[in-house]
DNA sequence: CAACACTGTTGCATTATATGCAATTATCTA
DNA sequence: TAGATAATTGCATATAATGCAACAGTGTTG
């Protein structure tokens, strides 16, 4: 206890946060035990707010195991912050044609606090893919999507970010704000960034900008892929067909560049 | 007040879902007051409890109007939901290849108690389409997709569900319990149903059931268009590629059928 | 199959927590 | 500039969430 945050916080709504989040795709039915260890409630507490929740249908009981998992009240509600993208709906048919084209996994990502979060994924049809998923949460400093929403950003925004401490996800992940400033110049300069196993060992992605009507970045394009077939040559060959789908779709979007 | 529910009801959790159900796609900036006249929710408390779901990334202020919508912590949560449905993964190709064919849009819905929510939508390029919506709930007994899961549940699920008042969303709606059990007699026999402007005036859409390896059905898959549009001579055309879309899909998810 | 370990639910008294009021500040409109 | 409307916040009060402990369910093991 002792979160003494704005005077006007409710308590149980923090609890609820942290209930939810403790569901994750690699962890996604859990007990009351469970939940109730992770999270620090009373495990009467941890029932009674689930209880609730599942009337309520953000999460549902697993009918084999009778662990709870996140329900489709979630979805429901995800729904309606997905359709005011407009840009995830022009964008569709580009990420089709996209995906044709290179085989490989096909997101759209935008820029969500310090982080950027995934509105729109097609995945590889190969079975060795990056396995994209909806609603996932990434660091800026060290995906092809984040580099490029760095860029772009407010220079003061920016330098919030680099000020903090970046962590290195592998030995790639360019940890230090000198290097990485100049990293993003060059992408700036060069109009698409990539993620050379920065993030996660075994995968490459590139990305590229998409500009909405008042020119400014509003997301970012990506091709992810296992290092082994997004080899230089191969990385070479998108970055046209990117370049151009996220033309495309600024253009749609209003953008006069 | 009096919401005597079960005796471990968390009374903040319920107004939690309410304030977020006020969010549609339709309504999706709302200020303090608007939801506390909504709810019935004193203003204070409706600004403490925004308050805090905006710290937690529930909501978001939109930087224009100042006012609440939904936020991206609510699609990093469905993401998780989503995750888990391998059945949309599997999908994905064949969704992609049958929205190629029929240039209308294709869905995927699954039974949510006694509605139907869709898991994943593919949108028709045309500019005059069916604008299906990611965990969007219509009902069972007048939508293509909810008729086809309507026949496949069990005789018990299906009789509570046909026992109560079925609204009549248009003229065409087949609001008559008797006659509607007819019309899925029809849809168990042809192993496809149609929703003829029966939930919405001007939509026509069909639709065919997706097997597991169980052998039960989980799943409906569907084709939407206006009517001008899905004619006769069309949705008979149509239904050969949704049957063996469906089939396929079936397939890989282990059915033996 | 009995005993044990583990998990989930619930009635009840306690107190911490959310509430409503009213005052204050901020934002918009005329 | 005033006047209305909306949003926030300090504070006393009372309601609603809590933790306990007992109980019910499930499964594991010798």
């Amino acid at each position: 206890m002792s979160n003494k945050k704005s005077s006007s916080t409710i308590q149980t709504v923090q609890r609820v946060a942290q209930i939810l989040h403790c569901f994750t795709a690699a962890e996604d039915d859990l007990g009351v035990m469970q939940i109730s260890r992770e999270t620090g409630l009373h495990k009467s507490t941890a029932s009674r707010l689930l209880s609730t929740l599942h009337q309520e249908g953000f999460v549902e009981r697993s009918s084999e195991t009778g662990k709870y998992r996140l329900g489709l009240g979630l979805v429901n509600l995800a729904g309606v912050v997905l359709e005011r993208q407009d840009l995830r709906q022009i964008a569709q048919e580009h990420l089709r044609a996209l995906a044709e084209i290179t085989q490989e996994t096909i997101n759209i990502s935008i820029l969500d606090g310090d982080t950027c979060i995934n509105i729109e994924t097609i995945r590889s049809p190969k079975s060795i893919r990056y396995a994209g998923q909806l609603g996932r949460r990434t660091p800026l400093h060290c995906t092809s999507t984040g580099k490029v929403l760095l860029t772009h950003m407010s220079p003061e925004q920016r330098q919030t970010i680099l000020s903090q401490p970046l962590s290195a996800y592998t030995q790639h992940t360019i940890a230090d704000p000198v290097r990485l400033r100049t990293a993003l110049a060059e992408v700036c300069d060069q109009g698409y960034a990539i993620s050379d196993e920065e993030f996660e060992e075994g995968l490459v992605a590139i990305a590229a900008p998409i500009w909405d009507r008042s020119g400014e970045v509003i997301a970012a394009l990506s091709i992810s892929g296992p290092t082994y077939r997004m080899d230089a040559d191969t990385l070479e060959a998108f970055i046209l067909p990117l370049t151009e789908a996220a033309q495309k779709i600024s253009r749609q979007l209003g953008y006069l560049g």
